[in-house]
DNA sequence: AACTATTATCGTAATATTGCGATACTAAAA
DNA sequence: TTTTAGTATCGCAATATTACGATAATAGTT
């Protein structure tokens, strides 16, 4: 136990709470926010951005990182990160897909 | 260690990444969407449904209730659970508002 | 080549989550 | 009232996540 049982779900209900997931942690919607509103893509300001050790920043950007929603690109010594616009535009309409299935109430619900 | 650091963070940041967080499972995206695609609103035929024993079931639920995007409302000796449709689709703004949010994209993204 | 700055990874401790059996609770049914 | 069905909660075991210091890896600088 504690592991969760992926394979009584289907592919789609998998792939769909692995993104939700990936963004369910503080962290790294800071992440996030931070790199869309600089101008510049970012590397490790977001050290000193945010109260983390360089290794839980670190940790937090391969966890986007592996879903696509950023990448990184070596410069010199340090890394940009930066959002990825096709795939962050794809994420959202997953989303939608899920939250546009029509919502039927029938009696229970006041 | 092991425990978010949310005091570091806005409340909305933490709020948005609850949110996330609570649909970042694959058994409650199962769950809403067969809520969602009976006519009737339901109980635990979740149990039947999906291969989950009933207290794993009832503690999605719990989970799913504590943000309000679903409802319980008692009918005789079962428990009739529906989407609450003002949650859904206040939840699905607030995760376009995050989306929404222009991604400017400079230089070392290919 | 030695040094420095930046980032990734490893190992570890603390906490959280997932899943389940057992049990308590509740309301209808007999 | 006893029984029964449905649900919630407790307690536990297994695994996952979060956070961090230490260290490795990389690429520029001197």
């Amino acid at each position: 136990m504690g592991l969760t049982k992926t394979e009584i779900f289907t592919d789609g209900q998998n792939r769909l709470a692995a993104l939700f997931k990936a963004l369910g942690h503080p962290a790294r919607i800071a992440i996030l926010q931070y790199i869309i509103n600089q101008k510049a893509c970012i590397c490790n300001d977001l050290v000193d951005e945010l109260g983390l050790a360089q290794a839980t920043i670190s940790q937090h950007l391969k966890e986007l990182k592996r879903i696509g929603i950023i990448q990184g690109t070596i410069e010199g010594k340090s890394v940009c990160y930066c959002i990825d616009e096709k795939l962050w535009k794809q994420i959202q309409a997953e989303f939608n897909v899920f939250f546009n299935q029509e919502v039927k109430v029938t009696g229970c619900c006041p």
